[in-house]
DNA sequence: ACCTGAACACCGTTCAAGT
DNA sequence: ACCTGAACACCGTTCAAGT
């Protein structure tokens, strides 16, 4: 028993296990979330956790609707409704690209509360920008759908870099060498768009989708 | 060793293995994949199967690519582009749909073989519609990521089902009771939505979303 | 009420040994 | 070359026992 820990002084609560397991994620991804590693930086027991937290499925949805609640309440929508969709989207990109677990839960488990803010607030800006009632369903649908599903797709990215030891260049390099060497013949579009793959910004190209959405949803008017 | 297995006669291979693999998955979601069940069913060794296949990951990455590419080869595009990518994006959808794994799979990794066809095709599929060369990437990098996002969420809201004892209309009235019971001064848009949340069609959705992404492109011109 | 930690029932993966 | 299956190093979760 020589390095045993100390008994906490201090009460532990769900929202200090949930911040706990937030820092683990951050640090070393999914894989490292253990409730081994979470017990050893909390210096408790298993039971501890589990009294104040369903199960790790639990732990890791409290985990996302704390980021999501986070960034729905930094991200101010004033100005015009285009624009501060534009924002939100934005907003809900990086958080994803900064923390890639949560687009992963994101598309394991919607409909989780967290989700509710971020529906409302597109819901409304669609409708500002006069979106008819009977569409409004769809676009909202539409649009947050394609907002979760590029930033998860981001974060697998994210994940899949920290995985291999090279760096984003290195690894699109080699995916647009795959590209570049195929048949042009059979792949003429994949072929010409390996150059495009190198030397694209994933934000860029995240808000350049946004923006083909605004302008189809535009025309519903 | 009262049941134990007979050896296999004929030759174990890659195909073989995959195979197996993805009648488990659809059978019992991705937990009911172990190396346990799959020896099980093939009546062989741990080391028989990690001598055809690199781990689980890669396991489930080849199972991915084998239903996407049945997809891609099944979906024969013909006839006018508009109408083909609204093809090629349903059967890539229902695709997802009857197997939910190939949902999630796709999220956790992109850049999969398989991708370059869906890539291929909806990318020339958007040439022939006449977006000019220097968005067509951004096009088409956002159509694939629109379609495999909601895909991936439905196929999440799949897996929910399957878990949860009730059936589809319980699981989606008891969200669209919990929308509808929200203030209304704090959540207008979800509070109206929660209707037609309990009346919609996934897949028609789906196809709305992608008819207003097309208006969008369509404005590119 | 809240916490501890040994124990249980699983995993994926390895590897010496067989054919 | 291909296959077998005991063994290893992990998991999440439980629960009798402590304070």
């Amino acid at each position: 028993m020589a390095n045993r820990a100390q008994r906490r002084t201090d009460g532990l609560s769900k929202e200090v296990i949930v911040q706990a397991a937030a820092a683990i994620l951050d640090e070393g991804g999914e894989a490292a979330l253990t409730f081994r590693a979470l017990t050893a930086r909390l210096s408790t027991g298993y039971g501890a956790i589990y009294h104040h937290v369903a199960n790790k499925s639990d732990l890791l949805a409290a985990a996302t609707d704390a980021v999501i609640a986070r960034v729905m309440g930094d991200a101010v929508a004033g100005g015009e409704p285009r624009e501060a969709l534009r924002t939100v989207s934005l907003g809900l990109f990086d958080a994803i690209d900064a923390h890639p677990w949560v687009g992963a839960q994101l598309s394991r488990e919607p409909w989780r509360p967290a989700l509710l803010e971020v529906y409302e607030r597109i819901g409304g800006l669609l409708e500002a920008l006069q979106v008819p009632e009977q569409a409004l369903f769809d676009a909202a649908g539409a649009l947050v759908n394609y907002v979760l599903g590029v930033a998860g797709q981001n974060a697998a990215n994210a994940r899949l870099l920290a995985a291999d030891e090279g760096d984003r260049d290195a690894f699109l390099g080699a995916v647009a060498a795959r590209w570049a060497a195929l048949d042009p013949d059979e792949y003429p579009f994949v072929h010409r768009a390996a150059t495009q793959l190198r030397e694209h910004d994933d934000r860029e190209q995240f808000l350049a989708g946004v923006d083909i959405f605004l302008a189809g949803i535009a025309s519903l008017r």
